[in-house]
RNA sequence: GGACGAUUAGCUCAGUUGGUUAGAGCGCCACGUUGACAUCGUGGAGGUCGUUGGUUCGAGUCCAAUAUCGUCCA
């Protein structure tokens, strides 16, 4: 016999089970199938969206990864194969930078204190640290990933794939070295991304000075061109001044030189309508292409009147040989020498103080200098263009698909990618390079190396690169090798040649843009990829996972790593593999805080999915998020806390979020009493009493699950004495046949929403079919049959089947539940099925996903049902509205059609049930008793004797209250029907679907009319 | 500066190709502890669909401006 079922549904608890459960068993497991086998399962891929190691995970990862475990588990119970690929991202300079952070601020060490070798190995500590705690947060959503395949892109077999990359795109000649403005850390000596630097108020100065306009022999014409600029010294750095083509000011300028007066360098006056703004102070500006971004931008679009940028700047901020006398100054001493200097030749004119936003390194506070530097680059033309292609032929397809637009423009500007990052924490380029003085000498050490009897094409390239540029300290060319895995042989050899490696790692994106391939152990494709760490057997010696799962199905994912990920896994696996490694790209919501802002760890307005699962239970979280994934880009999740106290919530202000000095406390609107409060920013005290984050949008999940378990809890309750058993269609009750249709219509409806990636509306459907359907009518409606000991058997028998099929479309969403209730369905009723009733599955997990159900789907039937909803509606209406208490049971005559009053017939019961209400009559000559209150649907009118109960002086207002609502909407009925266009223009369906509507609101109208004279005569 | 999106009830959001009286959850009001569920039940109040034009017999829905907010790219 069954185990007591408690009144409330206990997560934890199903939690702590089940997971276990499923994941010894392998139900997880995604293995390709045994050679021989005459039906192999179709594949089903997702490669998880590699979170970095930098933190733990927030809520929008836990939307990411909810969506992922939905489908993957939907199509596991489809018949798939379904792979979910684990891993994680080491994300390059954002953890370098949290371990170097943590690493001053407590031992007050910076990375080249302790070097290379040492950091790298303290970052890799951390990387264990974090890896375990965001797999285990992943694991408390209920991710059914193949845990045995979790990979790290810093892993052997990533990065064999990363290596063997880098050495194809090489020899292909895709990998280039060029330069590039970076944002220079002139205090670590390291350029920074673009995300790693934030823009402050500084206060400075706003100089202007202006350069002597000369003719072609050089000499002084007498004319002058003004500017203003907050940094002088990078004069020494300009190559032009720039105006608008349409400044009338400056046009005759135009194409002449300037002199800049403190180095006698002359240089054009260009005209540039993107640079230069005829509004803005002189209309002119000078141009460094060099040291400013939008100089360089503008550079690009004039390179052939203005030569080559001019570096002035060492790695250290001090000036370099372009600095002439003051070489070896800090660039801000330099600046004011510049400035004295100008003055002193008398081409100065005046500065004002003013703030000036400058960007400042994140990781030293220090600002930041853009700074051109010499990096490798991948070509893109080509590659972009082969992603581009897939995503106009249909292989890749955008839902919602207007973010195919935006991978599309990125990819068309086809900017070479940058791939150099001045870390040390990624995977190091590996590219030894030796300079030379000229071509010849590299060219012969090249084939010289070639020659070498060890030399083998498809494991060393060699290159010969002419740097030949100012920006360059290094000899004029160089010769490079590559690498295409760790060679000790060759390594040794080309270093006793005077080879260096290069210092320089690979961007974070190259080894996550190989992802879906690399995890299937490309480019190895005689083993299959290892398991928990293990070598792992091949059925035919040949690496069976690559071909079977690759392409993938589908990524989910945000849009804002559209361009940094998706395009470039594209072009990647159309590059390493020749086709794409997915089919489909779901883009969900990002999830922003109650104040619209995106959830992150730098804003410390995220929040960790695992509190909430605490609070709300994990399925309630997962219902709630699914809830929210449709097409719209954003979701609020306004938070609160939880008063410690009283247990009030208490709404998040802005202000709680900023950092402040100590523990600060919140203070309940409430009570009135303090207390601290979690964020990422703050740890509270053990011992104080916490204010917990809550969102208070979760509850809908949680009561979601709570009713569906008490739905479940009911049945089992009621399934003493349950037998299998073919049902035959004549002894269904109309409520029977009623839930069937509505359950074959919404099996259909989730399936179909599913293929789409609307799992917003298919938590709708579902939720609308368990509560509002199964919950409120059909549970209701058979409690009499169940007593009944003849009707029992088929009642039980369509209960137990509507609960397995309802459980079986919930189990991708809320996963958990489903499964304790099915566990508990098989205690009691181990075999079901309507028509052909066979032993359920022994775990939801593995059940197949509801089909054919169409036969059950009837309109007319649930068209008969409605008119029967809306009667024992109106009757409550009535009691509603006059209170008449539950224990007062009143009785109701219907005025209908034959063919209503028999379905009325059967269903007479309801009445007593589900209105309290006791029908005396129906038909068509029923008539209106005195003293009643009435109502008109139509082609059905209901009267309630309620002589005693209600005074019906106010009946009568409430139905002239009701005529007059009546009379509004016909007369706007009439009014379309005498419009002859409408009449003559509109199809005809919608003129017809608006005179029956007219006929009928005529009819209530009749009615109500009636009723009000009926009662208005009593009443006198 | 460019692109995309949002703006509908107090809050958070649905609203499919234009077509009856615009929906849900939460919150609010009233009543209810009848053996599945108070994380509940029944009923109710609450909206000039951001603004202005336009197309159409008919616009929350299509078009054009405009305002505010968000995101991505420069």
């Amino acid at each position: 016999m069954t185990t007591e079922i408690p009144k409330q549904y206990d997560p934890a608890a199903a939690e702590a089970q089940w997971f276990p459960f499923w994941e010894q068993r392998g139900d997880f497991n995604a293995d390709p199938p045994l050679p021989g086998d005459a039906h192999p399962k179709p594949p089903h891929v997702i490669m998880i969206p590699l979170p970095n190691v930098t933190g733990a995970l927030h809520m929008g990862h836990a939307l990411n990864g909810t969506l992922q475990d939905l489908l993957t588990r939907w199509r596991r119970m489809q018949g798939y194969e379904a792979l979910w690929m684990p891993g994680t991202d080491h994300a390059g300079i954002a953890t370098q930078s949290v371990v170097e952070k943590r690493m001053l601020e407590e031992e007050g060490l910076t990375r080249h204190d302790i070097g290379r070798e040492a950091l790298v190995q303290r970052i890799w500590t951390w990387k264990d640290a974090y890896e375990k705690r965001i797999l285990s947060q992943l694991k408390s959503l209920g991710a059914s990933c193949d845990w045995r395949r979790v990979r790290f892109t810093l892993d052997e077999v990533c990065s064999r794939a990363v290596r063997q990359t880098f050495f194809k795109m090489f020899k292909d000649g895709l990998i280039f070295r060029g330069k590039r403005l970076v944002n220079w850390d002139t205090f670590l000596q390291t350029a920074v991304a673009d995300d790693e630097v934030y823009e402050e108020e500084t206060d400075g100065h706003f100089w202007t000075f202006n350069y002597p306009v000369i003719d072609s022999a050089g000499q002084p014409t007498g004319e002058r061109i003004s500017f203003s600029t907050t940094r002088p010294e990078t004069m020494l750095g300009d190559t032009a001044v720039c105006v608008h083509p349409t400044d009338e000011r400056y046009t005759q300028l135009i194409g002449k030189q300037v002199r800049i007066p403190v180095n006698g360098r002359t240089i054009p006056i260009v005209a540039d309508a993107l640079l230069a703004d005829k509004t803005l102070g002189t209309g002119c500006v000078k141009v460094t292409p060099a040291h400013d971004p939008n100089d360089y931008a503008c550079w690009t679009r004039n390179k052939e009147k203005m030569g080559e940028p001019i570096n002035i700047l060492n790695p250290d901020g001090t000036l370099n040989e372009q600095g002439g006398p003051w070489q070896g100054q800090d660039r801000l001493l330099a600046r004011e020498a510049v400035v004295a200097e100008m003055e002193k030749q008398g081409h100065f004119e005046k500065v004002e103080d003013r703030k000036i936003p400058l960007k400042h390194s994140d990781r030293s506070k220090t600002p930041v200098e853009p700074y051109l530097s010499e990096q490798w680059f991948v070509k893109m033309d080509t590659l972009a263009q082969s992603a581009i292609d897939a995503a106009n032929d249909g292989r890749v397809t955008f839902y919602p698909e207007r973010y195919r637009q935006s991978y599309l423009s990125w990819l068309g500007e086809k900017r070479d990618w940058c791939i150099s990052r001045q870390l040390w924490w990624g995977h190091r380029i590996p590219v030894w390079t030796v300079s030379h003085s000229d071509d010849a000498g590299a060219m012969l050490m090249k084939r010289h190396l070639e020659a070498d009897p060890k030399f083998d094409s498809n494991r060393i390239e060699f290159a010969v690169h002419q740097t030949g540029s100012s920006v360059a300290a290094m000899g004029s060319t160089v010769l490079q090798a590559c690498l295409s895995t760790d060679d000790a042989e060759w390594t040794a050899k080309l270093e006793a040649l005077g080879f260096q490696r290069d210092e320089d790692v690979l961007d974070t994106w190259f080894s996550s843009a190989l992802w879906p391939h690399a995890t299937l152990g490309w480019p190895d494709r005689d083993h299959n990829p290892p398991l928990n760490g293990q070598p792992a057997t091949s059925a035919t010696g040949k690496n069976e996972v690559l071909p079977y799962f690759y392409p993938g199905s589908v990524l989910v994912t945000s849009r804002d790593i559209i361009t940094l990920w998706v395009a470039r896994m594209v072009l990647t696996g159309l590059y390493n593999m020749g086709d794409v490694p997915f089919r489909h790209v779901c883009i969900h919501p990002k999830i922003q805080d109650g104040f619209g802002q995106t959830m992150s760890k730098s804003k410390g307005n995220g929040v960790d999915p695992l509190e909430l699962i605490e609070k709300y239970g994990c399925d309630g979280m997962r219902f709630t998020i699914a809830s929210f994934a449709g097409e719209t880009q954003d979701v609020r999740l306004p938070v609160g806390y939880e008063c410690p106290h009283c247990q009030a919530m208490i709404p998040q202000e802005q202000h709680h979020l900023k950092f402040k000095p100590g523990k600060p406390k919140i203070k309940c609107p409430k009570c009135k009493k303090e207390s601290q409060y979690a964020t990422p920013n703050y740890t509270p005290d053990e011992s104080e009493l916490v204010a917990r984050i809550v969102i208070e949008r979760f509850e809908y999940g949680r009561n979601f699950c709570n009713k569906l378990w008490n739905a479940a809890r009911f049945a089992m309750l009621n399934l003493e004495g349950y037998t299998p058993g073919v049902v035959d269609p004549a002894d269904l009750a109309i409520e029977d046949k009623w839930i069937l249709s509505r359950l074959a219509t919404v099996t259909q409806e989730v399936t179909s929403l599913l293929n789409v990636y609307k799992f917003d509306a298919a938590t709708r459907s579902l939720r609308d079919f368990v509560w509002n359907e199964f919950c409120d009518w059909y549970l209701e409606m058979i409690k009499p049959r169940l007593r009944d000991e003849a009707l029992k058997p088929t009642a039980q028998r369509v209960l137990v089947a509507v609960l397995d099929t309802t459980l079986r479309l919930l189990h991708p969403f809320t996963p958990f539940i489903t499964e304790e209730l099915w566990q508990r369905l098989n205690e009691i009723a181990p075999q079901r099925g309507l028509l052909a009733p066979a032993p359920a599955t022994d775990a939801i997990i593995i059940a197949p996903w509801p089909t054919n159900l169409e036969n059950w789907h009837d309109p007319t039937l649930e068209t008969r049902f409605q008119r029967l909803q809306d009667l024992i509606v109106a009757v409550r209406n009535v009691r509603g509205t006059y209170n008449i208490s539950p224990a007062v049971d009143v009785s109701i005559s219907v005025r209908c059609s034959p063919e209503i009053a028999a379905d009325l017939d059967h269903v007479r019961i309801q009445f007593e049930l589900l209105a309290k209400a006791t029908l005396t009559a129906a038909g068509p000559d029923v008539t209106r008793p005195n003293a009643s209150a009435s109502f008109s649907l139509g082609d059905a009118d209901g009267y309630l004797p309620l002589a005693g109960l209600v005074d019906l002086q106010a009946e009568v207002v409430r139905l002239r209250k009701e005529a007059d609502k009546l009379r509004g909407f016909i007369s706007g009925h009439e009014k379309k029907l005498t419009n002859q266009s409408f009449v003559d223009r509109a199809p005809a369906e919608v003129v017809e679907e608006v005179r029956g509507t007219l006929a009928s609101l005529q009819k209530q109208l009749v009615s109500v009319d009636e009723a009000i004279q009926q009662l208005s005569a009593a009443g006198q």
